[in-house]
DNA sequence: GTCAACCATTTTGTATACAAGATTACAGGC
DNA sequence: GCCTGTAATCTTGTATACAAAATGGTTGAC
């Protein structure tokens, strides 16, 4: 398993997301060194990158361990992430050419489909082609950067969350009422949809709550 | 000089700030380690820090630049920043205390003295507390690290836009505003008026195009 | 005279060696 | 018996050495 920190990056991230290296895990250098069979150098660099994007916390002189967020912290990352996807879907009704519309039907037409073939993973993956969609449309590279970000940081707990049962669905219906908004151009509708899509409230709270517990 | 990879990050952010490097300008890992008096490792990971925080551009393998964003990205990157300054001024409009107000408050003050001694450094100065005063308001951690973060990315563009004649005045009354909608608890108003407030538009918008251009 | 290929030089990426600070265990005192 | 101080060990941070890739210049051919 030689790696380049690049790579190192991806491998240790992906470790996070699975859950190979558990939340609160101190990450030994020298460990992860030997086990991906290279130096600290290039370690160092993919832990530091790790903890830009905010996935480990880099403590000076003490190590890096995994980020573990507590539930009140996890609800704030979603009510950003719920205003800036607002703001794409926005942007993306007023800004969407023809090019734009079809992408983010497709991803609309997919997501249709995993959800009758009742397959959660696959509908997970359509439903993040179907959102980049959206922030693609918006027109901002700088907003598009910014919720893919965001996205990736929070994508174990909206796996997480897809899980609570008839989620699915109804975020499949939502995706219709936003994909109508923006094609009408409705702004405003676009913002407030989306919002209510991301955002964690009422029920879904206490979804994302006891799946912290576990 | 001698200086560690903190202090060296920030002598470099600094750097980019003042215009000491300039946009577009290729840094050199051997010419800024003699120039710190430090060796090649700590200037990588100064680097990276500030790549991940977007201030420079990292090629693999072909080095480091200082990040130059055209017209239009600023343009989109102060639309986020609004969005978020705005939410953040919502949250702190629903769920301020008394020690928030006060720091809001002596903030504004602040403001006001900067202002009235037409100290437009130091108006500068004070606004950015009044800013952080909100943000820490909103009692959102994450949301005021992100605002914080791109607070940050577009300090050099807000100093320069605060050159623009009259532009101090306008802010201060417009933070007046602000503090009003907050303290009655007007969450859409402060949204509205913090929107409008950061937001480039209009006339502001050619002054920072030509801003730009210098 | 211009274009292309090859070689030299420069520069980034990685490995290893060394220094300094932090953690922990052990011993001595209260 | 418990707490505190000190020392040993372990871990992070920095320096240097080495490898690989990219850039630039020179030379040769068309």
């Amino acid at each position: 398993m030689t790696a380049t920190s690049k790579t190192l990056r991806d491998e240790i991230e992906n470790g996070i997301v699975t859950g190979d290296f558990q939340p609160g895990e101190r990450l030994d250098e020298v460990q992860l060194a030997t086990r991906y069979g290279v130096s600290r150098t290039p370690v160092r660099e993919a832990l530091m990158q790790l903890g830009a994007i905010g996935l480990i916390e880099i403590r000076p002189r003490r190590g890096a361990v995994v980020a573990e967020h507590g539930p009140e912290r996890v609800f704030e990352m979603f009510e950003v992430m719920a205003e800036l996807e607002a703001m794409a879907g926005a942007l993306a009704a007023r800004r969407h050419n023809e090019a734009d519309m079809a992408s983010i039907i497709a991803a609309l037409e997919q997501c249709q489909n995993a959800a009758a073939s009742d397959d959660t993973d696959q509908y997970y993956y359509e439903n993040e082609i179907f959102h980049r969609a959206i922030y693609s449309a918006s027109h901002s590279s700088f907003l598009e950067e910014q919720c893919l970000a965001l996205h990736r940081r929070l994508r174990p707990y909206r796996r997480l969350q897809l899980r609570v049962r008839n989620r699915m669905k109804m975020s499949l219906s939502e995706h219709g009422g936003i994909v109508e908004a923006i094609t009408a151009g409705d702004a405003e509708q676009a913002r407030f949809l989306l919002r209510n899509h991301i955002a964690v409230q009422g029920d879904r709270f206490g979804d994302l709550i006891s799946s912290l517990k576990t």
